[in-house]
DNA sequence: AGCGTTGTCAACCAATTGGTTGAGGAGGGC
DNA sequence: GCCCTCCTCAACCAATTGGTTGACAACGCT
């Protein structure tokens, strides 16, 4: 689980930090209390559900006095559908070549048979 | 980790799941067998992974006669970019609008600075 | 019927995860 | 200087994860 992508389908895999990221990406930037507000668990817990999108490369924190405001960062989620769109394409393109080979295939069937 | 996207998201998480999924993708379907061969771990561990896949709704397995064929699914796939997209693209209109909003301010400042 | 191949199930183990509580650090306000 | 607010660090805990090995079920082959 060390590389960048798979921190980043970990940190997407807990509701809690999918909502997180969602309400950022709604309302912008907020701090950890702010963030922390709706959950029915402790700041401590949601603190670390922020480190691991930290890690992850979701989210910035930057410093100003006390506060530190949380920041969604939209360059991973692209890394994210960047890899999965490759593959799902990359099957597509199987699917296409698959049903190209049936069809020649079912056409000499028929061409034999008309013979 | 109930629902389907968070399981779709961690089974996202591990790099040989990944991997499974793009061989599935580039190359079809497999065999268990076949799948673990490059891997160094044990058949089982493998399995086990599929059933992760499985669980997650990625991939299905069907019966002929002692293979279990592995297909992959790209529907749920599409559910991962789905949720990402919409939420990046809802941080993109924010964005937007706090650009207008900050222009709309910087004209109104200059204005202000001209008369 | 017996054997080999293919794959799953079960029990176990170490490491990680998501949560808790308690302590404490960093800054502003009085 | 002292306190209050905001947040993190550390220790602990139960549950889950990713791996192992061993047993065995399902099926084709001869």
């Amino acid at each position: 689980m060390s590389d960048q992508l798979s921190r980043a389908f970990q940190a997407m895999a807990d509701p809690t930090r999918r909502d997180i990221v969602a309400r950022l990406a709604v309302s912008g930037d907020a701090t950890v209390g702010e963030i922390a507000a709706p959950y029915d668990v402790s700041l401590q817990a949601v603190s670390k559900h922020l480190k691991v999108l930290e890690d992850a490369g979701l989210v910035t924190r930057s410093r100003d006095a006390q506060r530190r405001p949380v920041h969604l960062e939209a360059g991973v989620l692209d890394l994210m559908t960047g890899w999965i769109e490759r593959y799902r394409q990359q099957a597509e393109e199987r699917y296409a070549r698959l049903d190209a080979l049936l069809a020649a295939t079912e056409e000499e069937t028929l061409g034999r048979g008309a013979s």
